[in-house]
DNA sequence: TAGTAAATGCAATTTTATGGCATCAAATTT
DNA sequence: AAATTTGATGCCATAAAATTGCATTTACTA
């Protein structure tokens, strides 16, 4: 799927910028989710810290990022599907979290149905697998 | 599952203190996992903030406890089941956490079995599920 | 019960995140 | 195309969360 940011900001109805931009081809790049600090470490010198900050919350909001934690709590951050939507994710794929090279991928994989006890009312739900990543088992730095 | 702290500590090698068991009694309260914030006010006064973080992570190390990240990010704990060792977790049942409430449960459902794509091992995994848990639904206060 | 090893509490520091506001850039209107 | 409006950015200050070092206290051992 070929990510166009120019399309993605007139989608959603956002002010085209060059540090809008900016963040959405650096999370583009990889076909895995990359976590703030990496983001941070990569756009620091372009982009302000709490612009940064600012531009993720809102792709979030607007449903064109999808946030997922991971073990240490950090936020990691990959394109959504065309199926999400402001205030409504549909990322009901597998994540996996590579405890050598801490990448989070997206896989290709759908969660499956689980089925929840008398009352509980699920609206989402989120995997995390963790292991070695093919890169790194591999033997090769995923870096 | 009956909870004596004393016990657990001394199937660590772990000195028994005030603290060290006030943790414990805490988290086993609840049959839901708490968050480090709502430890750290129930706690506060008795014990320090950077003691409860050390004896956190000392529980985790240990197989004690296990931790469950939040959509925030936030670090929730519940006690391990007795399968749990000393740098190896086996909490491989799905977890639920209220939006409305907060709280996380640790529901009696496993994970399903879910297929790696080729070159990825998994060594763990983990499920979370996002909605509404039976006391909010059933119209009461949570807390 | 004295000695030793380890845990605690406190102060200082670092890291991470947020809020306010002046300035600047992008879209809109004329 | 120039002016106007709307909103995004950068910087500063502040807040919140986590970590480190060290003196003191506490639990276990001999």
């Amino acid at each position: 799927m070929k990510i166009d940011p120019v399309n993605i900001l007139k989608d959603h109805s956002l002010k085209h910028t060059r540090q809008r931009v900016r963040v959405l081809e650096e999370i583009a790049m990889d076909a895995v989710a990359i976590s703030q600090p990496e983001l941070e470490k990569k756009l620091g010198k372009e982009i302000d810290r709490v612009t940064l900050y600012r531009i993720l919350n809102t792709y979030e909001d607007k449903g064109i990022l999808h946030r997922v934690m991971d073990l240490n709590g950090t936020a990691n951050y990959a394109i959504c599907s065309p199926a999400c939507s402001e205030h409504h994710h549909h990322d009901e794929h597998v994540h996996f979290n590579c405890t050598n090279c801490q990448k989070i991928y997206c896989l290709d994989v759908l969660i499956p149905a689980i089925k929840m006890p008398k009352g509980f009312k699920a609206s989402a739900i989120n995997t995390m697998a963790y292991g070695i990543c093919e890169k790194c088992s591999a033997g090769m730095k995923a870096d």
